[in-house]
DNA sequence: CGCATTATGTTACAATATAACATTACAGTA
DNA sequence: TACTGTAATGTTATATTGTAACATAATGCG
């Protein structure tokens, strides 16, 4: 399965929809794995996604605190973990930010652009990208477990948006 | 310029010997640069390079501190600044640490290759993967600015020691 | 030298993350 | 249903990493 979507949403995309759609996703994913999404979970994973590009997680804390829970950084970073061993989140790690998985339940490891003009994230799920360095890495005799990736530059839109003015 | 070295130094090369020589080359560059090499960054880097793996800041600021000099955090964070600036040092952001950098004074954005099992780094230079990656962004019309490959796994020298046990 | 600039010292604090132990919720079973 | 072991969450305290802001010292240059 590919998704063809464009990886930098439109600026009047349903986003509504979007973050529904990774909730049914995790849920589904969840269901079939026994794994248990409690609530606490569930809700971190909807503010993730909701906040619609990487977020801290005290920034996190604090729109759990909002919605009326009781939470300190453990609370947080407990979820986190959880989101992340399952593949449901990845962290931004030259960011201390986290981001929900467009393509949780792969197996993949996480390329990312980052937008240095609006902050947005978009993931990619380039094999090339995977093949290339798995190559490089085993002709060195160097056995690869995961990676990460993270492009920073300037996306379409931004870049469309600056001409404008 | 092309360099063949193996990345990951075998465990009898001469380690004295690499420092001093990345010291050299740190020297000879900001002299062409008309950078100020001050003590300070040269002994940060020194000790950067002694270190023989990421080293946190925090880390560098007790060595610091046992050389004798009176060091506070911002002292090793702003002769880091400096490093970075001038790609004599990367950041491992997925570690929080610091390594010199085996190219210094190529304009290239970095590949590291880091071992689970010996905490050792080794810095990639392989255009193909900057070529792929480039391919990828361009495709979806984001413009690279720089990036960040870290690459995590096992060396071949301890896939083989692990063998012999 | 005298001046401007850059680098470093110093103090205080912000931001990010974890340890350790207490309590609660949950799933499975008698 | 009540019992029990495990997993999840609550709670307090603290570790780790990184900066802000302002004072002082060193450096390069006219």
């Amino acid at each position: 399965m590919t998704h063809n979507n464009p990886p930098f949403p439109s600026a009047d995309h349903d986003h509504k929809h979007c973050v529904s759609h990774a909730l049914k996703n995790a849920e589904a994913y969840c269901q079939q794995q026994g794994l248990r999404l409690t609530k606490l979970r569930h809700q971190v994973l909807e503010l993730i996604w909701a906040n619609h590009q990487p977020v801290g997680a005290y920034e996190l804390l604090d729109q759990l605190t909002h919605e009326g829970r009781k939470a300190a950084p453990p609370t947080v970073y407990r979820a986190l973990d959880f989101l992340m061993e399952n593949g449901l989140v990845h962290r931004i790690s030259s960011r201390n930010a986290y981001v929900g998985c467009s393509h949780a339940g792969h197996d993949h490891t996480a390329q990312f652009l980052i937008c240095e003009s609006c902050g947005q994230v978009a993931e990619l799920d380039n094999a090339q990208i995977g093949s290339v360095i798995a190559k490089g890495a085993n002709q060195l005799g160097f056995t690869v477990a995961q990676w990460t990736l993270e492009i920073s530059g300037t996306c379409d839109q931004c870049k469309h948006r600056s001409q404008d003015e």
